[in-house]
DNA sequence: TTAACTGCAAAGAATTTGCATCGTG
DNA sequence: CACGATGCAAATTCTTTGCAGTTAA
C-alpha cells in the first residue's frame, strides 16, 4: 500500500489509498488494541459487534458512512452487526476520540479511524458529482493550521478541510 | 462593524461579526442585487417568501441552519415563511450559487450567503461545547489551500475548513 | 392567462431510543 | 449473578414532496 509521506509544498499531495480494506487485522493492529484497552478501561465488555467494527474500520483507510459500515458487515466473512448498534457503537468510539467524524456533505456522516501521532492524519477530497471521497494530506496545509490555530479565540481540538469538485473520471 | 481586511500569517486571525443581522438591507444590498438579477435571468418570478429570505442572509455575516432562518423570519418585523418554503427557496440560491452550505458537525447544515470576488470569504470556528459558530478568514491558509488545489486530482471548485474546539466561556 | 411561488400536510431518510434478551467478567 | 452489549421495532428529527390555492409578469 502507498505510504503516508506527507508532502513538501511543491510535490504532488500525498493521495491515500482509497476504499479497498487495507490488511484489515494487521494494518492498524496497534489501533484496534489502543481500542481495546481504552474501551476495557472504561468498564466495557467486549461483544461481538463491536469487535467486527473494530476489525473493519482498522482495514479501512478512509472514511465510511454507517449505512456503509452495516453493509460491509453484513457481506463476506464479517459478522451482520444491527443498524442500532452501529451507530451506538460508533458514537461510543467517538466519545473516546478513538474514531472522528467527517461531513463531506452528502447528507450522511462519515466515520473513520483516529490514530495516535500524526501518521494517517489526512483530509477530504469530495467529488460533487459522482460522491467518490479520496484522503489526501500536506504538510503545507498543516502548518498553515497549526499556525492559525494560535491566533483564533478557540482552544483548537481538531480540524476539518474538505475540497469539493470533479474527479478526474467526472470532468472528462 | 469589523473589516473584512484578512490577515498576515501573523497576525491575529480576522474574526468577523458573528451573529446579529449587520443592518439587513444596506450591508450587502449588492449581494441582494445579484441574486434578483441571477434569479430573473432564471425566469424565476419574484415572491414575497423568497424576498424576506433574501434580505434576511444579506444581512447575516454567518451561516444559518433552515430553522434558524424560519425562525428568524417569523419573529420580529420579518415575514413568516414557511418550513418548506425555506428549504426550497435556500436549495434555489444554492443551485445558483448565491449561497453555500456549511458542514460543521452539529447534525444541520448551515447555509450562508456567497459573496463575488473574495471580500467576504471566510471559514469557521466550531465550540463543541456551546454550538457557537464564528467566521474567521486567513490569508496564509489560503494560500495553501490555493497551492495544494494545484497538485490533487480533483477540479477543485470549493474548500471548507472548520476548526474545533472550545470557545473561550466554554474553556473558561 | 400561464407558470412560478407558497403553505400545509404527508412522505422520506438518517439517526436515536425503549425494551427484552443474550453474553462477558 | 450483575451489568454491559445487542437486535428489533418504534420514535425522533431534519429535509423533501405532493397538491391546491395565490400571485407575479
Amino acid at each position: 500500500m502507498s505510504s503516508s509521506v506527507e508532502t513538501a509544498s511543491s510535490e504532488p499531495a500525498e493521495i491515500l489509498g482509497v476504499g479497498e480494506p487495507a490488511g484489515a487485522d494487521t494494518t492498524h493492529g496497534d489501533w484496534v488494541e489502543r481500542a481495546e484497552r481504552a474501551l476495557a478501561g472504561a468498564g466495557r465488555k467486549r461483544g461481538g459487534a463491536r469487535r467486527a467494527l473494530l476489525a473493519l474500520l482498522a482495514g479501512q483507510e478512509c472514511a465510511l458512512t454507517a449505512l456503509e459500515v452495516e453493509d460491509a458487515l453484513r457481506g463476506a466473512s464479517a459478522r451482520p452487526v444491527s443498524r442500532a448498534s452501529v451507530y451506538r457503537i460508533l458514537d461510543e468510539l467517538e466519545a473516546l476520540g478513538l474514531v472522528q467524524r467527517v461531513e463531506t456533505g452528502q447528507a450522511m456522516v462519515r466515520y473513520e479511524r483516529v490514530c495516535e501521532h500524526e501518521e494517517h492524519h489526512h483530509h477530504h477530497l469530495v467529488c460533487d458529482q459522482c460522491g467518490l471521497v479520496m484522503p489526501f494530506s500536506d504538510a503545507g496545509l498543516e502548518r498553515a493550521i497549526d499556525s492559525l490555530s494560535e491566533r483564533v479565540p478557540l482552544a483548537v481540538s481538531e480540524h476539518e478541510i474538505v475540497l469539493h469538485g470533479s474527479c478526474r473520471d467526472c470532468a472528462a
